[in-house]
DNA sequence: CTATCATTCCAATACTCTTTGGAATGATAG
DNA sequence: CTATCATTCCAAAGAGTATTGGAATGATAG
């Protein structure tokens, strides 16, 4: 029994799974995975890289069987192979955080205002939101809503945001939410629905996050 | 507001804890941390490389935040910020091993016999122990028992063992557990056991893989 | 057949990481 | 002061990674 050899390459299999989230274009992948399946093509445009670069690291993705393919028609789609690729992404940005100061600086450079932050804890919110007391909206993309959304959320796409705001009760306080902390979509909503009136705050968790917690979803 | 520039920040930042966990030394690192505080010299010992390389892998981790140190004496003593980095190393183990058919081919050949592995319960085996139905005995280093062990184990070190086997009692299963599932030392002990006539079983879990199940620990 | 979507091959550049060596530097105990 | 423990600096070889380019190949829909 060679005990080095042994270990060695039981720790270097680990590693691989460390080494593929090592680099920020597949951790960007794995985010927009989160939220649901998504052709390469897609991934290219929302990840701002070519096909043929996405391509290729989707195949290392792949490899370390955190993805996984199906083709449908002319497209080939990835997803995650389980929550569980979900779970390790909201792990590694947790202790990121909560680790590199460097990080913490860089997004509260994004939020400029701290108080559109929701206060409120996510079961109060889930309760406010059933009820009809708040106005939960999902500002990312149709496609993504449909795979999965947060319970009682509408889904109203950052994009038609401005020409259906007359959808918004004006009564009413409205959250926003996108893709996760990372993601500015439900910033720009906040911002642009604040200007036309509207009580709103934004909800920093994403699908993955909402998930993580156990906490339940829609689809 | 720079969209990409900043995005490209973030996800570089979390990227920053992958890279760190994909060096196979430092998970080994990681893992022997994972039993409690150890000095460069112990860690470079127990990981088989030379100090200097130890310190600089031990320095990367640092960096990152995922250990910290004291110096007490002649010795600089590093451990885990907290238990969430046993829960990245559990995680991504359990990761690794539901995905890479390497690593359980690799496992399973230093398991040769499958029949020695514990079938019961977590719950159901504090229970045992409580009651004194089954001896539950940890096989690693005396420093590490001292430092955090499973509750009603008692520690019997593996370099020990074979002279202070008398005072195991050879009317009950005797369990022996060590650093996890990539620890070879509780295989050997119940090789050991088997040998002089114990019904001995080995327990995969460590004290990471208990903690991280949210299992009391004794220290 | 043609257009589209995705992958692959070969190649090249630039870069980073790992490991080792030798030598030097700090910090501490006694 | 001396021995021990740990880190640091400089340097170098070697391996691996990321990215881009051009061109070609598969697979599918219509």
């Amino acid at each position: 029994m060679n005990t080095r050899a042994t270990k060695d390459l039981l720790y270097q299999q680990v590693a691989r799974i460390g080494k593929v989230v090592s680099s920020p274009r597949r951790l960007e992948l794995i985010e927009l995975l989160c939220q649901g399946e998504k052709s390469v093509e897609q991934l290219a445009g929302d990840a701002n890289m070519t096909v043929k670069l996405a391509s290729a690291h989707l195949k290392e993705l792949k490899a370390a069987r955190l993805v996984e393919t199906q083709r449908r028609g002319k497209h080939i789609y990835y997803r995650l192979v389980d929550s569980g690729v979900a779970d390790l992404w909201v792990m590694l940005r947790r202790l990121a955080g909560h680790r590199l100061l460097e990080l913490q600086a860089a997004l509260t450079t994004l939020t400029k205002r701290p108080d559109e932050l929701l206060p409120v804890g996510s079961r109060q919110l889930l309760q406010q939101a059933r009820r009809g007391d708040i106005i939960v909206i999902d500002v990312r993309p149709a496609d993504e809503y449909a795979a999965n959304h947060l319970p009682h959320a509408r889904s109203l796409p950052l994009a038609e945001l401005k020409r259906r705001l007359h959808e918004l009760p004006a009564d009413r306080p409205v959250v926003a939410y996108c893709r996760g902390p990372f993601c500015l979509m439900a910033h720009q909503a906040v911002a642009l629905l604040t200007k036309h009136g509207y009580r709103a705050q934004r909800l920093e968790d994403g699908v993955a996050e909402w998930r993580a917690r156990g906490l339940p979803l829609a689809a």
